[in-house]
DNA sequence: ATTAAAGCATACTAATCCGGTATTGATTAA
DNA sequence: TTAATCAATACCGGATTAGTATGCTTTAAT
């Protein structure tokens, strides 16, 4: 299944919401009605967007929150992270101590280089290609023109 | 998180295992010998990596396991599928009736392309590559020297 | 044919995770 | 001051997962 949350999902779609706002700040309600989520999943959605600096938060009356980039500089990678954490296929990649069977397991098995290879993919998209499918096999394209797989690998 | 399941993990691990006894044939208590799984676990394991043909397995006396292709014929997508079925980050992606909010979700957000883009670097990586990890990233550019990052996508 | 080794299938349980909800508190503009 | 709005915490039910147990079927050596 390999499957997010749903909240990441939701996080996306509200997200892009918040995008076609632009600058004109979003209640919690509106938010709601536009996406059609529960209010209270709603907070959850917008608490971890603004922890990780994706949206920014205003309180108070006609408060309310903005998208805090351009779509094209918000990269599914943030997404993810702010609301799963690191990537990390398996609990061994993000714990120390997570795995019984450490002597032929973390000897044997390596899903790093994997996690490396699915985290530089969520960092090649944006929210601007998610926004738009018919676009997105171009716009990969154009950010990175001349690329070789090779640098998906040899990036950090 | 964006994890794997532990079954998923643990069959990269046994395979690693069956891959070092090469034709020779390794019956299930000398898998949990190996590895230190437990035996009940490593039958789980056993019956989805036969069934999705990876291994082979024999019944009755002498009987046991063998591994069905060269490591680097088999892709971590492989395994991933066996034991998680296709690759699918959302719901909605799988189901088809499985959202709820619709009327938002499937018109805005889009993991398809990303779907197709992960998909595509599991079936990049195979068990050669996990089990020698400091010759993973030479293997992978080995593996497609010229190929622009263009062609993950394009590719079905 | 017998017998023992080995895989096959099913069911069950405990634990964990996740989505959703409710409630109360804190902040700010009007 | 007041009302609107975000913030924080706690809680619950359902679903998934990992691990275990049990009995059955198939195969090969004798």
């Amino acid at each position: 299944m390999l499957k997010i949350s749903k909240l990441t999902d939701y996080g996306v779609v509200v997200l892009n919401v918040l995008a076609e706002a632009g600058a004109v700040k979003l209640s919690g309600e509106e938010i709601a009605g536009k996406t059609g989520l529960a209010m209270p999943t709603v907070r959850k959605v917008m608490k971890a967007l603004a922890d990780s600096g994706l949206v920014i938060a205003q309180r108070g009356a006609r408060g309310g929150y903005r998208i805090a980039r351009a779509p094209a500089q918000i990269r599914m990678l943030d997404v993810v992270q702010a609301f799963e954490g690191p990537v990390a296929l398996t609990d061994c990649a993000a714990e120390e101590d997570a795995c019984d069977i450490t002597h032929s397991c973390s000897l044997s098995s390596n899903w790093g280089g994997v996690n490396q290879l699915i985290t530089q993919v969520l960092a090649r998209v944006t929210l601007n290609d998610i926004r738009q499918p018919e676009r997105q096999q171009q716009l990969v394209r154009d950010s990175i023109p001349h690329t070789s797989f090779i640098d998906l690998i040899d990036l950090s």
